[in-house]
Parts: structure tokens; sequence; C-alpha cells
DNA sequence: CCGGATCCGTTTCGATACTG
DNA sequence: CAGTATCGAAACGGATCCGG
């Protein structure tokens, strides 16, 4: 530990902010990853309202701030569990898809759902919450499916490499 | 003592929007609850390593700090997911227990260990892992089996209603 | 000893303004 | 639209202290 100069606030910011700036992909811990709520609203939101650009994330109903989104998205690439394309048609977006890693979250996200629905008010769709509840492997298996539609679309190009 | 005001001139830090965060159970929104690493450990080691006491908690692998951990176990408390008993052989001592409601999330649990020893190194021991991933309900009907039996034990005593 | 509470420097978050 | 920059507020974490 420094022993704090004298002076207050002197210390050159840009320079501290660079380093403390994530250089680039750093190490991940798996439980460290799941183990924050924005994180894993992103996922949801892939998961289940097919969500894959900025602004759709931002509008979900918890409110994220842009730059914490943005950072929850690099890391969530950084993890292999999203990847980040350019949108062919409109070549400002980005379009945010799920890895198969990701897509195997599934069953963690639904025994979430299942759980605080039974215990907590939750915003689920109950008909979502009835299906998974009835028939927990095809309803992840519709959620595959769909992902595997998906990864078809031809609007998509190569990869960004995030930064 | 959760009141942290200083002083009474300087405080209103904590007025400006629903900051009735830390003071005593407050509004717990489900996935703000699991979406955090320490939580989600406690419940770990309470599923797995059946630790019970504030010490064993503080001997998981992951360092937690003293501070952290109570904080932790009181917001679990507030959520319902334990409870904290005295345990009558030894007075200074406490126990934690899950709940019906803390037991159930032994799915969500398994299903975040089956996906990070997929994907990721991973701490958990391979016999458990092999195991949950054969017989998965029949892990988890193990694991709650267990909660009961050890809910019987004899040594506890009335709630230390925390606060 | 056990289970925390307190102090305090460091890190991260989050709201908002701003930019390419 | 898709993010950065900024900056105060909050959370973290380690060390230490304390009541039983």
């Amino acid at each position: 530990m420094k022993t704090r100069g004298p002076e207050p606030g002197a210390l050159d910011p840009a320079m501290k902010r660079q380093s403390l700036r994530r250089s680039n992909c750093p190490i991940n811990i798996t439980l460290e990853m799941l183990g924050d709520s924005w994180s894993l609203l992103v996922v949801r939101d892939l998961l289940f309202s097919g969500a894959t650009r900025f602004n759709e994330f931002l509008g979900a109903e918890e409110k994220i701030a842009t730059n914490i989104l943005a950072d929850r998205l690099e890391r969530l690439e950084c993890a292999g569990i999203i990847d980040k394309l350019r949108d062919r048609d409109d070549g400002r977006r980005h379009i945010y898809r799920l890895t198969e890693k990701g897509i195997d979250l599934a069953p963690v996200l639904v025994e979430m759902i299942l759980w605080a629905s039974h215990y907590e008010a939750t915003s689920a769709p109950a008909a979502a919450v009835s299906a998974m509840r009835k028939d927990r492997a095809g309803f992840i298996g519709n959620l595959r499916a769909r992902w595997e539609a998906a990864s078809e679309t031809k609007s998509i190009e190569t990869p960004v490499s995030s930064k």
C-alpha cells in the first residue's frame, strides 16, 4: 500500500483509468461471471425475448445503464457466451448472439425462473412458466431449435473483434 | 448499527433514491439475490459441503471477508433462504441452515455446476459432478434427504431473530 | 475462540451527458 | 444507434477491534 501523498487528486487520472481498464479479455472465473445480475439478465433476454441489439437490451424491464451494458456485453463475449457480429444490412448495427456455450445456460436460467416463480413475485410470463414446468426438456429443446434457426440468418457478417 | 450516518449534519447520502437497501430486510428482488457471487457460494457450501457455521463458510476456497459474509448471511436470512439458530451445545455458536426455499435452489446450483464443469475449469469434485450428470433427480433427492436428516438434529435452539 | 462490527482505502456501479 | 467519458455514490476487502 502506498502512503497517500499530500496532493489531492494529483495522480494522473487518465493514466490510472487506462491501466485499470480491462485491457482485453481478462481471466474469467465462471461463477464470478454468473454471479452478476446484469450478465444473467442479458443472457435471459437473448434466450427468451430474442433480443439481439444494444437497444433491445436497454429496453428490458430492468433499467441498465449504457456503460454497464457495454461492459457486460464485452465480458460475456470474452467468456465465450455471446459473440458480436456486424449487421450487414445496416452497417452501424451490431448483432449479439448466444454461442453454443451460451445456449447451454438455458437449463440454469430455466431452473432459476422456476424457483423464482414459485417463491417470489416474478415478471416472467405465466404461460412460459407453466410450459417450462410441464416439460422442461422440451422447452429447452425449443429454445435451442429457435437458436439454431436464427443462426442461419444471412444478415450477419464477420465477428467484430472486440477492441 | 446499520445506520451509518456519521454526523447529523452531513448525512442524507442515502436519502436519494430507494436506499432502504441496506437497513433492515430490504425488498428482495430475486434475481438480485442470485446475482451475487457470495450468496450463491454460501448456498453452495450449505448444500454440498454441509457447512453450517460462520467459520466454515470463511474456510471455503474463495476467501470472503468477515463483514461481507455477515452481510450475505443476513440477506439470505431476510430472503428466507436460510435460517439462523443458536447451538445449544455451544452457546457462542450459531448454526445456519437452508430453509425449504433454500434447498429448492439445489436444481439451480446443480445446473450451474454442470455447465461450469463442462465449459470451465471447475473445482467441484469430479465424482460429484459425474453423479449429478448421471442421475440429476436422484442426486438432488439425496441432497434433500440429507437436509431433512440434518433438520432433526437436536443441538439447536430457537431462532436468533437477526435484529 | 466465535461471530461479527467498525474503520478506511480501493474498486465498481450507475445516471447522465456526450460523441462517432 | 451504439457506445464513451465523467464523476459522485455505493460496495468491496482487509485489518482490526470487540462482546460473549
